[in-house]
DNA sequence: GTGTATGCAAATGTTTTGCACGTCC
DNA sequence: GGACGTGCAAAACATTTGCATACAC
């Protein structure tokens, strides 16, 4: 909840921008791209450069903070990690639902037995059409 | 393997770069990314620019004959689909390997059930490191 | 021959970078 | 005070587009 402290906590400072980034993805039920967050602080008082969102981010995401996104958009979105979910993107409307069930078979420490490979992270997303747009 | 035949049989031309394209996925080991395909046209004779490259991957991912993948590099990689399979990538040495497992406990159907949502595709990639650069 | 695909060049959109100045601790 | 972060502007890179010409069928 304190994001200071949580940055404090990872060894990096708590600034202006990396506090701020971490208010607006706390606020979304979805992934936002980078515009969006630029936009969101701008109205929220004092400003941020997109330049600075984009370093915040990749900061925040290799402190495993926030978890970056493709939705084959040609361009990266961003949430909190929160907990583990995954989405499903509809590719009528665009509306995004996530996931909490457990969608993996091939669990990441499966690959580490049997793949001999150390994995850090996974990506999963369901592309399709949710029951509005596939009714129609 | 008549790649003419089968485009025909999509109900689109034949052209030289859509054949081209495909003659390059064919030979390769794991996805390539555009400037990859256009290089590797240019080398076996008459060439072909890269904006047709581009659309031509387009249509094939659209016709089911080409995957588009994201390694989280900025861009994008294709392969053909052949079987299904998903990929280990090394964030140490870039190394991708192919998993033919069923990686999946949430399949396509379950979420069609469960979720009324109709999937057409998913994206799933692991991400970690390789024995080799795990052990160093 | 006709409709579609391609080449070329320019435009667009996203992301990155260099550097001077400001801020966190 | 000193290291690190930020703003600004420019650059780099991936991808898209308009239009005249070339090609598939």
């Amino acid at each position: 909840m304190d994001y200071h402290n949580i940055l404090k906590k990872k060894g990096v400072r708590a600034t202006r921008a990396r506090l701020s980034v971490l208010n607006v993805l706390q606020n979304i039920t979805q992934p936002v791209d980078i515009a969006y967050i630029v936009e969101a602080i701008n109205k929220e008082g004092r400003g941020c450069d997109q330049a600075t969102v984009y370093r915040c981010v990749e900061l925040l995401v290799k402190k495993g903070l926030v978890r970056q996104v493709d939705f084959r958009e040609g361009k990266y979105r961003y949430e909190l990690v929160g907990d583990h979910h995954h989405h499903l993107v509809c590719s009528g409307c665009g509306k995004v639902e996530p996931v909490y069930d457990d969608c993996l078979a091939l669990t990441d420490t499966d690959i580490v037995d049997k793949y001999s490979f150390k994995v850090t992270e996974h990506h999963l997303e369901y592309f399709g059409l949710c029951q509005k747009c596939h009714s129609q």
